[in-house]
DNA sequence: CATGAATGAGTATTCATTCAT
DNA sequence: TATGAATGAATACTCATTCAT
């Protein structure tokens, strides 16, 4: 039923999620969500903690790296995420986007958020210190840019499945590394 | 009661956004808004148009520049919109954001940003004609990575006031400028 | 503004009949009806009155005769008047059917309602004590038999303007003059 | 609930019955009858196929005759019906008064109104065939007329309870029988 | 006189929630 | 565990009514 509602709040957004569609999404009974999680209210937090896990599956394994090349990972592990398993993608999408504004789903996602975007502001931060990445550079701000830039993408294919992700996340890996590189050494190229 | 609404929207979302809500924060009764405009559907077609004419106002008198100048004179004249005029800048936010998922505030802002998209990719084509942006730059893609970018600042600085959005605006320019431009010609450096 | 709620109570029935399509259908504002009569109660006392006097022209010139005589040449002349003016058919309709559930066209109607069928029953009794009539016949039944067939053509005439309602009225006359007629002497045969 | 909501369309017409007292009067709550039917509409159509087939059972036993002992048959079986079974008298009223104007109650009422004229006036045609009724008598306008008499006499009865319905009803089998029989031949003298 | 803006009451409808099976 | 009946709160909508122009 988590996974149903995952599918329905990236479909119809948070604020149209029923527990009656929840229920006869997951193929079981209109009243059984709210039989079975005790109200609404534990619904969403337990579709919370499910985002915040798939999400965080998303991230794990990319650690590996520092630095510029860390950025590029996350995003681009973000983006082939989305397209090997859509319900992850609009995991991802419901904890970088949805989490600003609706406290509904609780302060776990947004957290989450917050520390996702730390830790990429942190891998900025190495690329400066290692002379990667432009010294004017302001790494919370890059870390929003990037994050808005992947929730602009997911948002968009999300409406327009036929959207070319690929090609798309492409052109963002590209405007990351041009944007916040320094002029002399390019980490990838 | 337009005004109201923006404000509203852009606080809540639309789909919180109650007829009852309207009446209240505009200073009236309760039902003058269903009274007024017949249905809640027939008050969102008249928010959008209202939205859309604020937005319209914002993209006036920025067209004199092309190329990757006017990219950028465009974004930093929406960004200065906002903290000028909260309402025109909530009004952006709806053209950009809500108006991709939520077909409820008509087609009408659908094909609004769909033409504020295409004017930046026409103006990032240029770009690309005149030897000023990579070449390999697609220029739908940009388009949607700065919109993007603008939503995100936005929706930031909706969520926490305190968030220094000129600072991130100045380093969204900047990125834009780095992660679009070829090497040798720096448009304004 | 009283003939446009005559056509509207006749065309949609009494429920259905707001102040807004009064003054519409009248060719006046929305909020005219309660402006001139104060409210929706005092309009309908107004029209109560107005379809009673409309009513009552209908009656008026019948009066000459008595008995069974009398019940045919009132019966005709309501039918007579429906098709001569079907404003006035109609007020006779709301008279004859309307006034019994609904007491909001005020008491009026249902007097004058009663004084017609007292009308029709003192016509009978003489029709009874001249030997016209059965002496078995009741002729308070009688004439509540009488105005139901009328209300019922003038019903079926409303719902299908190319019912033939002079052939019609002609069958209930025979029906009447049959039914009530003692065997030998026929009063218009 | 539908047996409560033949008991208020038949008191206070098809207009004023709100779900609230269809839910209040069957001794439920306020929001059930939306909540059981899904809406006032879908409530509507169950209750005319409640009342359609209480009519039916009212006419079902009584096709043994034909001609005007039929007719008489039929008339008398209603009337009887109504006294025994007040709800299904109530039903009756519905089909045979109410189906005319409102299509709220759907077609089907109207279609089972049609078929009952229609029923009757079969009857009317061979009582004419087989020389009981007047070969002037017109079938149609016949079983208008008694249907019409029906009416009248179960809409006073439903107004003012102490009205002598069986007496009056003896008075309308009368009226029929006389009203429609040929000279010589009385069918049930 | 006539119009339109504004209010508030009543109704249908949706939906979370509770409860019995 | 799972289902469906039932309740009550929140919201959109209709409409009579009041008031200012």
């Amino acid at each position: 039923m988590l996974a149903a509602g995952v599918r329905l709040v990236a479909r119809e957004g948070l604020e149209k999620l029923t527990l009656t569609d929840v229920g006869k999404s997951a193929g079981y009974s209109r009243g059984l969500p709210a039989h079975h999680f005790g109200s609404r209210d534990r619904y969403l937090k337990a579709l919370a903690s499910y985002v915040a896990i798939e999400f965080d599956r998303t991230l794990r394994g990319v650690d590996a790296a520092t630095g510029l090349v860390a950025v590029l990972d996350i995003t681009r592990a973000v983006l082939t995420q989305l397209m090997a398993d859509p319900t992850r993608g609009m995991a991802t999408q419901i904890v970088l986007a949805d989490s600003r504004r609706q406290s509904a789903l609780s302060e776990d996602l947004a957290r989450l958020r917050d520390e996702t975007l730390a830790l990429l502001a942190r891998h900025v931060r190495q690329g400066i210190e290692a002379g990667e990445v432009r010294p004017d550079v302001v790494p919370e701000h890059a870390a929003l840019l990037i994050a808005a830039g992947i929730c602009g993408l997911i948002d968009t294919w999300l409406a327009e499945p036929r959207f070319d992700i690929a090609a798309a996340g492409d052109q963002l890996l590209a405007l990351i590394r041009h944007g916040l590189a320094s002029r002399h050494p390019d980490p990838e190229a």
